[in-house]
RNA sequence: GGGCCCGUAGCUCAGUCGGUAGAGCAGGCGGCUCUUAACCGCAAGGUCAGGGGUUCGAAUCCCCUCGGGCCCGCCA
């Protein structure tokens, strides 16, 4: 270990040590314990200095910190549930015994202590210590204690450093998970079937992103990741399976910002014989349910309370016509011609392609007018056909598809229409999209449209970015922060 | 892709006008039987992201490269 620190090889020499002694440095396991948490329980009728007489108790962690005063010493151990003081004493382990461990145990460590539940006379709860176990030697030394690990590229690239280090990012990973399940199970409970479809495609359709690419060798040709489930879904409604959902990775070959990952989980669910208002009524219901749930996980961040509050509410309805009129001051918007329509894109700061289909325009004019000030929980309602070439066109309005997008924050949080189901029409929506420019084509998928020839029930369909959604109920600030391992450049 | 900012000990951070590297935590040694960012004393710890330049002298000024952050653009 040529790159070793002196701090290392200090760790090591004791590992060493322990060895020579003929005890183990890395054992097996570590039987019998209880969360921390159990033992802070049993303290809280115990009263300051109090010991509980003849009880035992095995809890196990990683040593946070070790304050020695002699003969006595405290030591902070830290578990998923939460920390607790482990109370040594020479008197009570042995002065022999006492000397080895403060000698030997460096903060990182992991642990095993056995003992009476106690009250310190400062009133901490504590186990006072009959038995330690070493666990696991740390041969290097955790994030600093107080400050923790604040290099944000540290963060990312190492995040067990940051879950080691910060109690809240190992509770906002443990409330990504909780709410992902509360998702599933209120799918499940409405009816849907859980499926899972395929990540590695022929060719991936469904949106407008910019597909990885990679080989399969089996196969001798090319092969993409997905970038969106809908269209393999559609076609499971086609066969039959009247309600489905899938929560599966997508991946787009595009920049990472604070709302766009590469590598990102998207939830679509298809629901046969419904239409995109049932579907509003139900993102309504499970949002609501998530908030309150991602609130009561997190009773002391702020913006989860806050975001139970607003879905608490109901969403705002406005649409999507209407209000970029109102906020742009440009009337009849839906007669303006492709030209006139870049003009406004690019007089609005947008710098797409002048040769973009009109809906691209169109889209960068909303971003621009309005997206920023759907703070509250929003339903963006009927956007105009050409921005959506997967979309049953309107059953009243002209020019309009039957479509919601939903916001909060200022960002986008998911998107659901009544499904296009036509295959003659879906087939000449597809045609337009090619005439457009290369970049902003949607993929041809001509097995699609044969699949609709079968006939495709009247169907709902939605899409939520999961990521998105733990941002929005968590309050973290950028999608790094719900990522457990974003991609970043290999250093 | 464009603009702005950042990179100093394992970690958190200072470093003035260009004058030869500082503190706290962690680790070592010593002290201490109720601390909780424990405390007190001593000693140790550096490729100042990397490379080049200016200069008698560069962490500091200039250029390039690498990595990161924020904003904008792109990607529904």
């Amino acid at each position: 270990m040529t790159d070793e620190t002196p701090l290392e090889h200090e760790r090591r020499s004791k590992v060493a040590r322990w060895r020579s002694e003929g005890r183990e440095p890395y054992p097996w396991n570590f039987s019998g314990r209880v969360p921390t948490e159990t033992v802070r329980v049993r303290c809280s009728t115990l009263s300051s200095g109090e010991e509980a007489p003849g009880e035992t108790a095995r809890v196990a962690g990683r040593l946070r910190a070790l304050r020695v005063h002699g003969r006595t010493a405290f030591a902070d151990l830290d578990d998923l549930s939460g920390s607790l003081q482990l109370l040594l004493r020479a008197d009570v382990i042995g002065e022999e015994a006492y000397q080895q461990w403060v000698a030997d145990l460096d903060s990182g460590d992991m642990i095993g202590a056995e003992g009476a539940p106690a009250l310190s006379r400062r009133g901490e709860p504590s186990l006072l210590v009959r038995r330690l176990e070493l666990l696991a030697k740390a041969i290097a030394p955790p994030p600093e204690k107080y400050h923790g690990l604040q290099d944000v590229e540290e963060r990312l690239r190492r995040r067990y450093l940051d879950l080691l280090a910060s109690p809240e990012t190992r509770q906002r990973f443990r409330v990504r998970s909780l709410l992902t399940r509360e998702t599933r199970t209120f799918f499940e409970e409405s009816g849907f079937l859980e499926v899972e479809t395929s990540t590695l495609v022929p060719v991936a359709g469904g949106g407008a992103a910019r597909p990885f690419v990679t080989r399969s060798g089996y196969l001798d040709q090319e092969v993409q990741l997905r970038i969106a489930l809908e269209l393999a879904l559609k076609r499971l409604i086609v066969g039959g399976l009247e309600r489905v959902f899938e929560v599966g990775k997508c991946f787009r070959n595009e920049d990472l910002d604070t709302t766009h990952s590469p590598e990102f989980t998207m939830l679509e669910a298809y629901w046969a014989y419904a239409d995109y208002l049932d579907m509003r009524a139900l993102t309504e219901r499970l949002y609501a349910r998530l908030a309150t749930r991602a609130a009561a996980l997190l009773p002391e961040v702020a913006e989860a309370q806050e975001a139970a509050r607003a879905f608490a509410g109901g969403f705002l309805t406005i649409d999507f016509v209407d209000e970029l009129e109102r906020t742009s001051g440009v009337s009849g918007i839906l007669e303006k011609t492709p030209d006139q329509l870049r003009e406004l894109a690019r007089a609005a700061g947008s710098t797409v392609p002048a040769d973009s289909p009109p809906g691209v325009f169109l889209d960068k004019l909303f971003e621009h007018y309005v997206e920023p000030n759907l703070t509250r929980p929003t339903f963006v309602m009927d956007h105009p056909i050409s921005t959506t070439p997967l979309a049953k066109r309107h059953r009243r309005l002209a020019g309009r598809v039957e479509r919601f997008e939903f916001y909060f924050r200022g960002f986008e949080l998911g998107n659901a229409y009544t499904e296009l189901t036509d295959p003659d029409e879906q087939e000449r929506r597809f045609q337009e999209q090619l005439e457009a420019r290369a970049e902003y084509r949607f993929v041809y998928d001509a097995d699609f449209i044969r699949a609709l020839r079968h006939g495709m029930p009247p169907t709902a369909g939605i899409g939520i970015g999961m990521d998105r959604m733990v941002m929005a109920l968590t309050g973290a600030a950028s999608i790094k922060d719900v990522i457990l391992f974003p991609l970043v450049r290999t250093s």
